[in-house]
DNA sequence: GGGCGGTTATA
DNA sequence: GTATAACCGCCCG
């Protein structure tokens, strides 16, 4: 075999671990949530090692997790380390699967630390033949008494240490390393040594003496304190210089021949770094399109032909199952026109029925209508189970072909969404990835183009939009069917999927295909308007500022407002950077003209660009609506997202942003209607704290805040300030978002002491409060997890972290979710509640938009009052609390009108 | 063109 | 202090 000039790496894993993760201090974490920090940077060194030193051999070798035979010789051996912390500990696997990932061999002996088993493997190495290297990949000291002429340490950066450079760092030879060690010691082990030796005393004596031994010999001769202690501690040294003896004969069979570099294999290193969201070595590997083959895709055909429908119809009835997925030639559903259909009635089975693939060559496909009305009896089946991937999509263009898809059992997306409600996305593509290990075909694999665009589909070979269009299905299906029992042993999850979460995306669907009504031209005027008033502002900013700049940049304005005008810096952004906020160019409003100016700009500028000028272009031209996206799957506490627009932010706290609530209208003879909740979060409080004084404010009609200031501040109601009732409502919010003490007192302007003395008031008239804030964040303890009243679930990793600011984050989420959360299922329940009475009435009134704790419907004028009366039944019925739910109902020919 | 920081709109 | 979405500038590849 190979002979000569072979080098063997061996990396020191537990060592390099730990120094990646105190080295990469940013936030790191893989798809299922786990940090990766200290993976990354021990993965980064692997490639490192293999890439930059081009190793014949490599072991990287980790300690073993119980105690090495030193613990025997002494029992305090280590017993200084603390336990890692909780964000590295389910790193140490990861670590051990990415260096399997790599194809490298990970070494692990019981009993015998990393240390010993690269000595032995060293020595073992270096034995074979004389042109042999070995290099020893480790930041730790103590290896270096295994240098020798041809082993050395590298520290996995630039330095290396030989011979001569252990002489530099410890005054003696390699040899001599453990003589040190024994005398001086080793804090960070916990080996004692001699009292007042250290590294630089023990070298200087160790110049003099052959060798501890020899030194303990003459410790007689040796005067003062010095030579006292190293007779009194001889069995000390003696001890420590054992337990820093690497072991170079540990008992362990290695065949060389087994490590040999060898290259990765790509079908393992690729789903590791996917998992792991390492998308950097993902594009250094050149694997960002690796599939991983975990589904087999030979099963999906293409259908031409009638009879291969009816026949796959068949399948599908006998299966009494389907999952399937529309493709279209456009995400805008009302712009959507069918381009096929995939079929998919049991894992691995599926079928592909293309209805409007236009290339060259394109075979004859089946007519949009015949395979519909094939079809439409299966969709509407309520018998017949259907299964998909974010079905609200496929509801929309089915409604728009005549068919009114029934009895869907899940969908993938949100069944995911209930089970872990803080993952970042709910992409077929990751939740494929993550739950089934499966890597879905792309669309530029599939087309070789980046991204679909509108039509594109038509234009892909049929083959390839089978296997892109089948596996849709496919994975929808199975990943129903992993997550079907998961969701089922959880029976409140099981029945908010049922009853909540899978009837709202068809409502929502509904709603987002209706849209709402919005005057673009009213919008263009006064963004005509705003855009004068800003050439005004404009002006004057300049002027003020002594000259143009790029007014929307904040580091600019930055570099005017605190260099060159002089002004007061406030606090600090995220990256150090001063900050130009609203509060600090408030506070700054004294000292010069320019901070109010600019307040006023970025007030108008916000405005315009953000809807005076977006909106209108949102406008359909087919429907001369907006359709914005509800997004179910988004917000951890369950509330429902807006976006494309987001209609959920229009403003209203100005009058100048009030004013674009005059463009939402509805059509001529009908009426928009506005509920909304009063109140609902803190009522939520009352009834979570069962606090008596609260809960009569509620039932009896009083101002909340008002009551809260005369409890806190003891006056009569009646004698309650205004400033008192200002105060009042920052503690009530202040509570609900788990506020510190510190932040009260900046709210309220007051000092620490104050603000103190007020919190303890507060919490002595509503003791309930305080025993529900205690028992959130105790039960939340114990379940790694809080739920809102009608059992959503959302799991909280961080509610027992080392780290304080961790720790405290994941504890306001225990207070504010249960709060937030139920407020979200209560509107949730509500909108079900109203639709069905809607429905069932005949109504033609419809909702358009949803606000978190407002609903908006537009209505005939003939049905208002029927409609606001049902809106006061089914909202205030939406829940059952200790305290009575309240509504407000507003109606106008715009939004503006309402509130 | 993508990603991120800073900022601001809403409940 | 909770939950979002979206704009702009700026830096990167």
């Amino acid at each position: 075999m190979s002979t000569s000039d072979e080098t063997l790496y061996l990396v020191d894993g537990s060592g390099f671990i730990f120094r990646a993760y105190y080295g990469i201090r940013a936030p790191m974490s893989a798809l299922d949530g786990t940090p990766t920090n200290a993976v990354y940077g021990f993965t980064r060194l692997l490639l490192n090692v293999i890439r930059d030193r081009e190793p014949t051999h490599i072991a990287v070798v980790f300690d073993p997790s119980g105690p090495s035979f030193r613990a025997d010789l002494y029992p305090e051996y280590k017993a200084n380390r603390t336990e890692p912390p909780d964000d590295l500990r389910p790193q140490f696997n990861l670590c051990r699967e990415a260096v399997r990932a790599l194809g490298i061999p990970a070494l692990e002996v019981a009993r015998y630390e990393a240390d010993d088993v690269i000595g032995t493997l060293a020595r073992r190495w270096n034995a074979r033949a004389d042109s042999h290297r070995c290099v020893i990949v480790t930041a730790d000291k103590d290896m270096m008494q295994l240098v020798d002429e041809r082993t050395l340490l590298w520290d996995g950066k630039e330095k290396e240490t030989d011979r001569e450079g252990v002489i530099e760092r410890f005054g003696v030879p390699p040899e001599r390393v453990i003589d040190v060690l024994g005398l001086a010691g080793d804090s960070s082990d916990n080996i004692p040594g001699v009292p007042g030796i250290g590294e630089k005393t023990a070298a200087k004596l160790l110049a003099e003496h052959d060798g501890m031994e020899a030194l303990l010999a003459a410790a007689s001769t040796i005067k003062g304190k010095r030579g006292e202690n190293l007779q009194a501690f001889a069995e000390q040294a003696r001890l420590s210089y054992r337990l820093a003896t690497i072991e170079t004969e540990a008992p362990l069979a290695v065949d060389f021949a087994s490590l040999a570099l060898t290259p990765h294999d790509p079908d393992v290193l690729a789903p590791f770094l996917r998992r792991l969201n390492f998308k950097r070595f993902l594009k250094e590997f050149k694997l960002e399109d690796h599939a991983i083959q975990g589904i087999d895709r030979s099963g999906y055909v293409p259908v031409l032909t009638l009879a291969e429908l009816n026949k796959a119809l068949g399948k599908i009835r006998k299966a009494g199952r389907l999952s399937f997925d529309l493709e279209t030639t456009s995400l805008s559903t009302h712009d959507a026109e069918l381009v096929g259909v995939a079929l998919c009635w049991a894992p691995g089975e599926a079928v592909y029925v293309p209805v409007g693939h236009r290339y060259d060559g394109a075979p004859k496909q089946l007519a949009v209508d015949e395979v519909l009305a094939a079809l439409k009896p299966l969709l509407e089946d309520w018998t017949l189970p259907k299964y998909g991937q974010n079905l609200k999509y496929e509801w929309q263009v089915l409604r728009k072909y005549g068919v009114e898809l029934t009895g869907v059992a899940a969908d993938s997306m949100l069944t995911a969404y209930l089970l872990d409600p803080n993952r970042q996305r709910y992409g077929i593509d990751e939740l494929s990835l993550d739950l089934l290990e499966h890597s879905m075909i792309s669309f530029s694999q599939v087309t070789g183009t980046k991204r679909p665009a509108d039509h594109e589909f038509v234009g892909v070979d049929i083959a390839d939009a089978t296997t892109y269009a089948a596996e849709d299905a496919d994975v929808a299906l199975q990943l129903c069917d992993k997550l079907g029992p998961q969701l089922a042993a959880q029976p409140e999850l099981d029945t908010l999927n049922r009853t909540l979460e899978v009837p709202l995306s068809e409502l929502l669907s509904r709603m987002e295909y209706t849209g709402v009504r919005v005057d673009g031209d009213l919008l263009r005027a006064q963004s005509k308007d705003f855009g004068a008033r800003l050439d005004v502002i404009e002006a004057a900013i300049y002027e003020a500022a002594g000259g143009e700049f790029t007014i929307d940049s904040p580091k600019q304005l930055g570099d005017i407002l605190f260099d060159k005008l002089g002004l007061t810096p406030g606090k600090k952004t995220e990256k150090g950077a001063r900050s130009t906020d609203a509060q600090v160019l408030r506070d700054l409003r004294a000292e010069h003209p320019l901070p109010g100016l600019i307040l006023d700009y970025r007030h108008l500028s916000k405005l315009r660009s953000t809807y005076l000028d977006t909106l209108p272009d949102l406008i359909h031209p087919k429907t001369g609506r907006v359709h914005s996206n509800f997004r179910q799957a988004v917000a951890a506490t369950g509330r429902i997202s807006s976006s494309d627009p987001n209609l959920q932010n229009i403003p209203i706290k100005t009058d100048e942003g009030r004013q674009i609530r005059r463009a939402f209208i509805t059509d001529p003879g009908w009426k928009l209607i506005s509920a909304d909740y009063s109140q609902v979060e803190l009522r939520l409080l009352a009834h979570y704290a069962e606090a008596d004084s609260l809960i009569d404010a509620f039932v009896n009609g009083i101002d909340i805040h008002t009551r809260t200031a005369a409890d806190v501040f003891e006056v009569p109601l009646e004698k309650v300030t205004s400033d008192q009732r200002r105060q009042a409502k920052a503690i009530n919010y202040g509570l609900m978002y788990g506020m510190s003490g510190h932040r009260l007192a900046a709210e309220l302007g007051i000092d620490r002491r104050e603000a103190n003395a007020i919190r303890t008031r507060y919490f002595k008239t509503y003791a309930g409060v305080k025993r529900y804030l205690d028992q959130a964040v105790e039960e939340a303890r114990e379940t790694q997890a809080t739920r809102t009243l009608f059992g959503r679930v959302r799991p909280l990793p961080d509610i027992n972290a080392r780290r304080w600011h961790v720790k405290q984050a994941a504890e306001r989420l225990a207070i504010n979710t249960p709060i937030q959360g139920s407020a979200a299922d209560i509107l949730k329940r509500a909108m079900l509640g109203l639709d069905a009475a809607l429905r069932g009435k005949g109504l033609q009134a419809r909702m358009v938009l949803t606000v978190h704790d407002e609903l908006v419907l537009e209505a005939p004028e003939a049905e208002v009052d029927t409609v606001k009366a049902l809106l006061r039944t089914e909202m205030e019925g939406a829940a059952k609390l200790r305290v009575p739910l309240e509504v407000e109902v507003g109606v106008g020919d715009s939004w503006a009108e309402i509130h």
